[in-house]
DNA sequence: TACAAAATATACCGATTGGTATATTTATTA
DNA sequence: TAATAAATATACCAATCGGTATATTTTGTA
């Protein structure tokens, strides 16, 4: 007797599979046959279980984002402190090579470049997630400035703008050149300006 | 008499219908009949003067990053003061639905995401596109200096890797969200660091 | 353990993919 | 202007694309 069903297995199975594959090779870049690669499945199977191509990239992102958000979740919760909290951003981003899933990329930052032009529906998945991101940060702000850690001036929005597009741009520049100097630096002074929030 | 051989003008025909779809649609999302309703022409006619399809991605990505940058250095190269030539990048960004080819999308980001893990050369392209950009910000952060018009101890190189990060994640924000809230927060915050830089 | 239902594999579909050999048209120049 | 070279169009190629109908296997249950 099994929790979970035998589809619900496979469809599992399917999205953690594909997960990688997605996120290096985006959604037009991934084609059927290196999902069946990637599963060890065939055609029959994954269209038994996913309506179509379409609907396995959207599990993929939620899976993909998901897994970051929880990532970074249990390593915020971990501390108390508004501005521990936040310096987790750069603490984490900076090392994103051990972190196996941020490896292949933001799927954020993925999915967001390429779907804003071509696939509206996975934009709106992008979006969404960075709507959350945002508030999780702004959140946090708020948190910290209640709990009189974080000067009471603070603008939570900016200083969740600011973070992500930091983070996001030294990110981007890390991958395309394969090397880790500016995103160093852009998470120095991310680090920097965090701690400048302090009372 | 033509300055441009018939090849070289068609050469430059295809380089530009191409160079929105490209930038929009991203390498794997273009394919031929793209290109050949956008030229035009038939594929006859594009194999004639391109090796293949990514001998047209690259030029096509040179194309479109020069024009971004041609249309920098000009904005730049109309002021004096090294603030002011700075807070270009800004101005600029901030109003990227007011320049045309801006509107598709910074083609640095755009081809970074998609070719880091897939496509080597246009990985490196969009990598030297990179370096070189960094470049041209840390020569004006050093003649600012030099001009006696930004404090003397700012490192050139933050300031790049800053600047280009913000923008970029900003950029990032604003194309898949479909609005510039966050763009204007975080090109406000960049205004202020640039002005802060000064003597 | 037999049976029904669910899940998976096989074998196929038409359309599209990037690419090319060759015929035709257009430029160039003697 | 005629001849030639260059550029473009046509017509095709095999491979791959996303997707599906159906046969086979596996699973859960009576």
């Amino acid at each position: 007797m099994q929790i979970l069903s035998k589809s619900a297995r496979t469809r599992q199975w399917i999205i953690e599979r594909a997960a990688s594959v997605f996120n290096e090779r985006g959604y037009a870049g991934t084609s059927l046959a290196d999902l069946t690669d990637a599963t060890g499945l065939t055609k029959g199977s994954i269209y038994g279980n996913f309506e179509n191509k379409d609907a396995v990239a959207l599990a993929v992102f939620d899976y993909n984002y998901n897994r970051v958000a929880a990532y970074l979740k249990a390593k915020i919760q971990a501390t108390d402190n508004a501005i521990e909290r936040l310096l987790v951003y750069p603490d984490t981003y900076r090392n994103y090579l051990k972190v196996p899933f941020l490896r292949s990329g933001c799927p954020i930052l993925n999915t967001a470049a390429e779907a804003d032009d071509t696939h509206p529906l996975l934009r709106k998945k992008a979006a969404g997630a960075l709507a959350f991101w945002k508030k999780a940060i702004e959140n946090q702000v708020k948190r910290g400035i209640d709990r009189g850690e974080i000067k009471p001036g603070t603008n939570p929005t900016q200083v969740a703008v600011v973070l992500i597009s930091l983070i996001e741009g030294a990110f981007m520049q890390a991958k395309v050149t394969e090397r880790t100097t500016e995103l160093k630096i852009a998470m120095d002074y991310l680090e920097e300006m965090i701690r400048g929030l302090s009372v």
